[in-house]
DNA sequence: AATGAATGAGAGTTCATTCAT
DNA sequence: GATGAATGAACTCTCATTCAT
């Protein structure tokens, strides 16, 4: 069985080195030191493969999520499950890249409508933020997507833009994650698109 | 010359639904209507052909960047630069996904180590915020990576996943560039990735 | 367009020797002196390139009825359309294996449940029989009927079993159609499966 | 052994729907129940299964033959075994189209350039019908065979069209041997294929 | 400027077969 | 006896690309 772990590894960076079509069932089996043939014992068809590799980064980000230090302050645990969320994305940007960023086919991270766990966890930890008054918004849902789009951005355009001329990549990391949860402190000033109806700025 | 805007306009839409590599010179060839030589007779080759998209992708950004509504309160300003840059994103998903999200090399987005010119428009904007005091921060270049990857990720996520359960869209990307403005404005609480150093939270 | 003929021709060899399964596009190009892919400009597949060979077949079949000697005495016309029929077997047994032995479809034989015009060509020239009292049957499709199963057992076994102890090959032939004619002639005994029920035989 | 009789009748019917060279040993195990490699006990090869597949096709057709009603009335033997025969081919499709339809090679049905013995039984009952006066003609071997090759003709064509639009099948069944054998009864005219020596027709 | 016929490489996949266990 | 993992060759078909016309 150690030939399937050797598999999905091997697909995995390939998978992100050269996209989803230039992933070839062939050169994989080369990678691998086995025959083309060998693959399809372990995995039904090149799709079957990739949804497998899918599904695994989504558990292990979920793994990542659960552990993350749970702290009795509400806040800081919610801090420490984005800063975990950023650091497997990191850590990991292969499997953080095929769920978050390729997306082949998108199956995972929506399954029948539904988000995947990983992001109820996310949810769980603004809400107790919430119940325990250190939110302001009863708005749970947007807030949550409110905090997932800001680390996805930052998670994905380090992943994918790695020369970009960034600040120090902590202090990055560490700014998105403290500018979002101070904007959700304050009550929210509903600034819309048509914009300048306040005052002065 | 008006063939190569449709080899252009072709590749782009089937270059997103299908992928750099799903993306075939004949079956193009046979939607704008010539033979797959002709294409060569306009483009060097597949790649040189996806790398003008790219770059076209990034001018039509820049154009819409500069365009946005100037005004004189300095982060209305911004806040309409970062509202077109979603906007472009939702409007045109094939430039924006070509440009920051497929590109794995991201050759265009930095050339030789600088950042693209459309992120200086978005940088420029913040000095400007800074400059008249609307913000605290002395951190110019930390800001507005914070503030561009807030709007990459929803843009991108709103693209790459259209079939999670979103909010409200509108009220998603208000909040989101409300949110990162509003943290910008109050002085950052500097809490670090071990966290828990603070008072009660 | 001399290639599509070399295809055609090979591959009707190719596709009696070997079958259909076994009949390779790779094998084939290199037989035909192109590569692979050329085959694919002039035929969508494998299944569409089979089936131009059994269109082929029939329509040469077709010709070859139409064509035979058609002679003022109606029995002798139907025994030369007969005996054009075995000939057209025996000199083109690719052709006519595919057609009614192999049958990879069998979609030309019948279009929509209606038999092939080659069949109608028989029972023409059995109707004219019936017409001028040559025979006295009244049934002409079972007639046809009966006769082309006579004249298709004795070709299909000549060709799919050439080295079976045949008595002399023309005498045979001669021999079948001579009796199946000679049977219609007289009012047919019915003489059922049952068997038995007439007098002493 | 009885897995050895499963692997033989699987084989079989996917023989028939599928073809030779499409019936697959993998597939024939699952089906079957057991380890590709475990059909490799019984059969050396896919070849040698299939080759067994057709001999007994064969014995099962000589037991049905033998097994015909023998009358005393000799042509009633006759139509016996005729008619056994057909019945041979519509009961087993599969057996039938593997004896004398789909082995180009045809090397079950001709041992050694001798007739496979169930020709000797069908060449028996026309003996008998000779010896004992019932038809004229001396050339038994002639006789025989033409009586052979219609009856593959209507066995073969209901087996390999069968969505041609015939009469009646049992009707044409009769027919086609009544005719025969009416044929063979009367002095035959020798009409050969110059034709149109003969009287008016 | 444009074509269309052609190519050689390579894609995913399935095959009959082997062999250590 | 029987297995199941593995193989290497073969499959159909598509690809980006070239080039004589």
């Amino acid at each position: 069985m150690v030939i399937r772990g050797t598999i999905l590894r091997e697909a995995r960076g390939a998978l992100i080195r050269r996209g989803y079509s230039s992933l070839s069932m062939r050169k994989l089996a080369e990678k691998v030191g086995c025959s083309p043939g060998t693959i399809y014992l372990y995995f039904r068809s090149k799709e079957h493969l990739v949804n497998c590799l899918v599904e695994d980064a989504f558990d292990k980000l979920l793994n990542v999520l659960d552990e993350a230090h749970d702290s009795e302050k509400p806040v800081q645990s919610l801090r420490n499950k984005l800063r975990a969320y950023v650091n497997f994305g990191l850590r990991f940007p292969n499997h953080y890249h095929l769920a978050f960023v390729m997306r082949p086919t998108g199956r995972a991270v929506t399954t029948e409508g539904r988000p995947h766990p990983s992001f109820d966890v996310l949810r769980d930890a603004v809400r107790r933020c919430v119940d325990q008054k250190r939110f302001p918004g009863p708005d749970i849902e947007t807030t949550s997507q409110v905090l997932w789009t800001a680390i996805h951005g930052v998670t994905s355009l380090l992943i994918v833009l790695p020369k970009f001329p960034w600040v120090d990549q902590e202090q990055l990391i560490d700014s998105v994650i403290d500018n979002a949860i101070a904007g959700l402190r304050q009550p929210s000033e509903k600034n819309g698109r048509n914009g300048e109806r306040h005052g002065p700025e």
